[in-house]
DNA sequence: CGGAGTGATATCTCTAAGCGTATGGAGCGT
DNA sequence: ACGCTCCATACGCTTAGAGATATCACTCCG
């Protein structure tokens, strides 16, 4: 890539005039006076090193030389406009590209009402929306790999990664349609002490899962895990077929599935903190945007 | 077509600074010390509105809207230095594109050489070459449809127009090989006197064939022209069959036909005249080019 | 022959680009 | 804590660019 010889104001009077052929009218169409134009084109012949324009007394037209450049000025000034104005909207966050991962539990709550607020605000915005769970996302998001994060159980602080809560959501009692406790409205959690427990593997997201065997252990009892899976659909699904129970965070009510039941528990003081992550650095106009449309749409209740 | 916002040496460091992300060594490349570098990047970013870099103590990187500018500032930069070399090479001569057309007795004799030798001087330059009788010539000349001209008998004096001549060629006698006159080595122009002739038609070069004709007339009769050919080619051939004799100039001995034979006149003083023809004001280096190879290439003998 | 139209030249002004040196200040590693 | 790297800022200088006005030169045309 050498040093750019040719002043673009020059090119583009010399576009303008390629098309007029006419000093007169060129000039007054660059809105300048016509002997400044005739200093341009000289001033640009000079640099080429030939004559761009053959100039007969009522006749002026393009050199071959002249013919020659002009397409690659046209081009030049089109493209440099277009990618002005490209950078503009991405830089004003109109346009643009956001790469959201989202933990699964929240794809039938938060996620739907906050796409489509931020797509109503940001309709040229393409959203990139992908499913992960936390640990992943943290990872992402420093990798830059995506730009938003919706998760669990955010770290308190972290250097490079800003948080933001969106939902405090109770636990539920996740059991089979048949179980004896379904029976009631609301389940105490130490009356799952002797139950086999379906849980997520720790290492998706290990202070969720701390949250959940604190919440036995405070009622009294180690859960006692029979099968992990990586899904709330599939421990569901596997609690309906009476392999044992769970504990899930309340959003997975959503999931209907026959022969499973929810029911609240107690002691429901204790909740899960669904949270917006971001790169604290993260120069895109649409960070900023993706948090306000959060707090602004409608609150994503269970 | 809007006037230019961005200066393109800031653009050409904003593409060398995308590359190496390196303030430091993007102005090494650049030539420059490195706080112009960063006043060019700030002015830049001025003028699109938005930052175009992120800038984390340690670490560059392009903003979206820096990913989106960039690709415009470099074609932008490599189309135009492309077309300013393109440019340059049209301006010099050394490439480009040369209209060509010539008559068509002429294809044995000026042309080979003519192509050759320019060839030789300028092998990036296109020739277009298409034969044409003169009149057409002269017209597409005026057009701008060819740039040069091989003719015969051009006009002496054109105040648009430029000719220079390339060769002066007497003309022999077209006659069948059977016919009586054939026997000898020259004819005496006033022995066709009572012979039918086979000519060109007058339009497409009244000077040509004003001269033949002036020539049986200087020798004491008007020719009886029985039949009319637009190309040498077929008037030899209709020669051929014995339809008539004619008269032409040398070069078209080079076609040979069978039954045909080409025999000296007397008086022998009376030559047609080749020229090249071109614009008086065609901007292009190529046609003293081709003057040049003219003069310089081996002369066309017939 | 004179005037209209068109482009080139001359001269002047002003601005902003472009560069350099010197300096400040934040992170990072020893 | 110190120094190193790296980028930003401040200041001053020089020059090229871009504009305007006034004037000249040429051609064409009535």
């Amino acid at each position: 890539m050498e040093r750019p010889e040719l002043p673009l104001p020059q090119l583009h009077a010399f576009v303008v005039l390629a098309e007029e052929l006419h000093f007169g009218r060129a000039a007054t169409r660059l809105g300048i006076a016509q002997p400044p134009l005739s200093q341009q084109i000289r001033r640009l012949e000079g640099k080429v090193g030939y004559d761009l324009f053959s100039r007969e007394p009522g006749r002026i037209g393009l050199t071959p030389a002249g013919r020659e450049l002009l397409p690659a000025a046209r081009h030049a000034l089109t493209h440099l406009a277009l990618g002005l104005t490209a950078a503009r909207e991405v830089g004003s966050g109109r346009a643009g590209r956001l790469r959201i991962g989202f933990a699964a539990s929240l794809a039938l709550t938060v996620l739907p009402s906050l796409l489509r607020t931020f797509r109503e605000r940001f309709p040229a915005v393409d959203l990139d929306i992908q499913e992960m769970t936390t640990t992943p996302q943290l990872a992402a998001l420093r990798e830059r790999t995506i730009d938003i994060g919706l998760l669990r159980e955010p770290p308190a602080h972290d250097a490079e990664l800003g948080f933001e809560t969106v939902l405090m959501e109770p636990f539920v009692a996740v059991l089979p349609a048949s179980h004896l406790l379904a029976g009631q409205r609301a389940v105490r959690v130490e009356q799952l002490a002797d139950c086999p427990f379906v849980l997520l593997p720790r290492a998706v997201g290990p202070p969720l899962y701390d949250q959940i065997t604190g919440l036995c252990i405070a009622a009294g009892f180690t859960p006692q895990v029979t099968q992990h899976a990586v899904e709330w659909q599939t421990i569901c699904a596997l609690v309906g077929t009476g392999l044992g129970v769970s504990l899930a965070p309340e959003s997975i009510r959503r999931i209907r599935l026959k022969g499973v039941a929810f029911r609240r528990i107690e002691p429901s003081t204790v909740r899960t903190r669904v949270a917006v992550a971001w790169r604290k650095n993260d120069p895109s106009p649409l960070v900023p945007g993706i948090l306000a449309a959060l707090n602004q749409g409608p609150p994503g209740r269970p």
